[in-house]
DNA sequence: CATGAATGAGTGTTCATTCAT
DNA sequence: AATGAATGAACACTCATTCAT
C-alpha cells in the first residue's frame, strides 16, 4: 500500500503517509540501538549513545520506545522470532529427514548473518542479568533445546543417531552453534566473501555426522 | 592479630608477618567479590556489594585494588591460570595420546567444579564489552583454541580423526564445552551427587568418539 | 459544523460563527482542565493530560492557551470574578444590614458549590509559590478582607460588633471559610442532599453571631 | 554528652565525633531545605536547588536522605511532632480549663513562630498531592481536629459554649487557626517586634470568647 | 593501615513548548 | 485552523573513586 502525495482520500493518505514515517523512524532507531548493542552491550550502551548515533533527541527517543529496555527486548524478540519462523519441525519417518535438517541449519545461517548485529546481540547476552531478558532467552533456547532434544530422540528411536544423553548433547550442540556464530560474527569484514556455505556445511558435519552412527 | 608497632621481632620478619597478613585479606576479598560477580554478574555487583559482603570499608578495598575492573580481571586470570596449568600438551606420536587427553578433560573438569564461582563468571563474559576483558578471554580461548587445533590436526595426521576444518571444529568444541558447563554450574545443588565424572565422560564421548573416525 | 471558505454569508457573520466555535471549544477546554486541576492539582496535571480530557490536539492547546501557567490562571480569574460579582457592599447604616450580608454569604455559597472543581483549584492554591498566581490571590483575597474588614469596622461603629483587631479577625475569618468550603468539597457526593443551605447557615452563625456584641 | 579532643577512649571517642559531626550535617541540610520548600514548595524545590543551598554535592545529599520526598516528609514529622508535644488534653472539669486551653494556644504560637519556615512548610501543603503526605497531614489535623471537637462537645456538655455543630465549627478553626499563622509567617520581617503574644491572644479571642456563651 | 564521608559525572526518564505540514 | 512529531532542558537518583582523618 504505498503512499502517493495528492492523493484523492486525503485523511487516511496522510495517515498512511505519517504512519510509513514512523515506522521508518522506529526502523532507523532500531538498527542504530542494535549497532551499539551489539558492538557494546546493554549495560556499555547508554540512551545518549543511541539518540547520539540515530541522530534524535532524548525526546524523540521516549516517542518511538517506552525505555531502554523495551527497545532491547523488542531488538531480541525480533531477532528470535525471524529463527524461530524458519525453523520446521522435522518428521524423521518423512521425506528425507537429514536434509530437511540440512536445510534448517542453512535457513537458519541465512537468518543470523542477514541480522548479524541483532545476532551478536543475542548471543552475547546471558542469563542472570534481568527477569525480562532471561524470560526472552529461556523462551529462546529452550524452543531450540526441544528441538534439538527431539531430533535426538528421534534420530536414536529410528536408528539415525547414536544412543546419547540428550540434554547434555543439546547442550553441547547449542553451544557449539552459538560459539561458531559469534566466532564467524566477531570477526565479520575480514574475509569480504561471505563463508555463510562454509559454516552451515561445518555445522551440519560438527552435528550431524559426528553424532551419525558409524 | 594486629600488628603493632616496635615489635621484637626483625624487620623483615614484621614485613613477612604482615604481607601474609595482606594477602590473606587480598583473598578474602577476592572470595567475596567471586561470589558476588558469579551471582549477578559484573555490572550488577557494586563496590558497596562487594565490601558490605566482605566486612571492609570503602577505603580498604581500594587499598587492596585499583579498581572493580582490576579486582574482576584479576578473578579472571585466577581462574584461566588455574586451568591452563592443569591442561599439558599431547603428542599424538606419545604413548596413548586419547587417555592423555581424556586425563586433560578430566582435570579441567575438576578445576571447574572446584571453582564453581569464577568458572561461572568467566564463562558468562562475552567478546567484545570492555577491551581488558577481551585481551584475557582472547589470551585464554586462544590457549584452548591452539590446543585443540593442534589436537585436531595431530589427530588427521595421525588418522586418529577425522579430516575437518580445525579452526571451527576447534570453534564449535569450544561452545560445547563452555555450554555445558554453564549448564551444570548453574544448575548446582540440584542434584546431591556431584556429576563431575559424568560431565567429564560426556564431553570426551561428544568430542572425542563423535568425531574420530568409523 | 465545519466552516468552509466562500461561503454566502456576509464576513462578519463568517468571523462571528467563527469566533463563536472558538469560544465553543476554549470553554471545553477550560472545563476538561478544571476538573484536572482540581483533582490532581497544578503540578500532577501534564498538558498531555488536559489535551486527552479534552479530545484535542497538543498544537490546539496552544492555539487556545499560551501556556499552561495561563490556562490554570485564567480558571483561577474567572472563579475569583464570579465570586467578586455576587459580593454586593452592604451599608451598616441601610436596611437590615444582617440580613443583606446573609444574603452575600448565601449567594457565595451558591458559587462555591456551582463550580465545585475551579473552588476546589484555587482552595487548594498556596501563596507563595508563583508570581502570578500570588497576584490573582493577593487581589482575591484583598477584596474579600476589604469587604470584611469593613464590615468590621462598621460593625463596631453601629455597635452591631465586637471591638477587635479587624485585621486579624478578617484573616481568621477568610481561614474559616477556605477550610470549610475545603472540607465540603472534598467530601462531595457523600451526602445525597446537598447541605448548602447548613454550610450558609453555618459559616454565618460562626462569623455573625460568634462575633456580635451580646 | 559533649565530645572533646583528644580523648582517652580513642574508638568510642572517634565514633561519637563522626556521629556528632553527621549529625550537625544533617542538621544543616534539613535547614537549608526547610528554607527552600516553605519558600518554593515541595515541587518548585529541586534537588539541586537543595544542595546548592547546602552548599554539598549531590551524592553527599544521598549520603544523608533518601531521597527527596524522605527529607520534606522528616520536615514534616519533625514539626507536627513538635506541635503535638506542647499540646495537652484539657479537662473541662479541672482546674480552670478555659486557662489551660490558652496555654495550650500560646505554647502552639510559640512552637509555630520558632519554627517559622517548618511551619510554612506544613501550612501550605495541600491534600491530595501524594500518599505520603496525605496521610501526614491526615494524622496531624485529625489529631487537631479530634482535639478541638472534643473541647466543644465537653464545653457544651458543661455549659461553657454554645451548642454547635461540632464537625463544622472544628473546621472553621482550623481554618482561621491556619489563616492566621500563614498570615503572619508570610509577613514575617515586616514588624521588628514579633506579636507572637497578640497573635494568641486574637486566637483566643475569636475561638474562646466568639463562642463562648453570652 | 584503615576508615567512611564526600564527590560529581553519569544514568534513564519526563514534559512544556515549538513548528513544519 | 489543526495537527502531532520533535525538541532539550530539567529531573531525581547512582556509584566508582578519592582523600582527610
Amino acid at each position: 500500500m504505498t503512499t502517493r502525495a495528492h492523493e484523492s482520500a486525503p485523511r487516511s493518505a496522510r495517515a498512511t503517509r505519517a504512519g510509513a514515517q514512523r515506522e521508518r523512524r522506529r526502523a532507523h532507531i532500531l538498527l542504530a540501538s542494535s549497532a551499539l548493542f551489539s558492538q557494546r552491550g546493554y549495560h556499555a550502551t547508554s540512551i545518549a549513545d543511541v539518540i547520539e548515533s540515530a541522530g534524535i533527541s532524548r525526546g524523540t527517543f521516549y516517542l518511538y520506545f517506552d525505555s531502554k529496555d523495551a527497545i532491547f527486548l523488542e531488538l531480541m524478540e525480533h531477532f528470535i522470532q525471524r529463527i524461530m519462523a524458519v525453523v520446521e519441525v522435522v518428521d524423521p519417518e518423512g521425506e528425507a529427514p537429514t536434509q530437511r535438517i540440512a536445510d534448517n541449519v542453512r535457513r537458519v545461517v541465512e537468518v543470523v548473518f542477514e541480522h548479524r548485529e541483532l545476532a551478536l546481540m543475542v548471543l552475547r547476552e546471558s542469563f542472570g542479568m534481568r527477569p525480562d531478558v532471561d524470560e526472552k532467552l529461556a523462551r529462546f533456547y529452550g524452543f531450540v533445546r526441544d528441538m534439538l532434544e527431539g531430533a535426538l530422540r528421534n534420530g536414536a528411536r529410528h536408528g539415525l543417531t547414536r544412543k546419547v544423553d540428550e540434554v547434555l548433547a543439546a547442550t553441547a550442540l547449542i553451544g557449539a552453534i552459538k560459539e561458531v556464530f559469534l566466532h564467524q560474527l566477531v570477526r565479520e569484514g575480514s574475509s569480504e566473501h561471505e563463508p555463510r556455505a562454509a559454516v552451515a556445511e561445518a555445522l551440519l558435519d560438527f552435528g550431524l555426522r559426528g553424532l551419525v552412527n558409524r
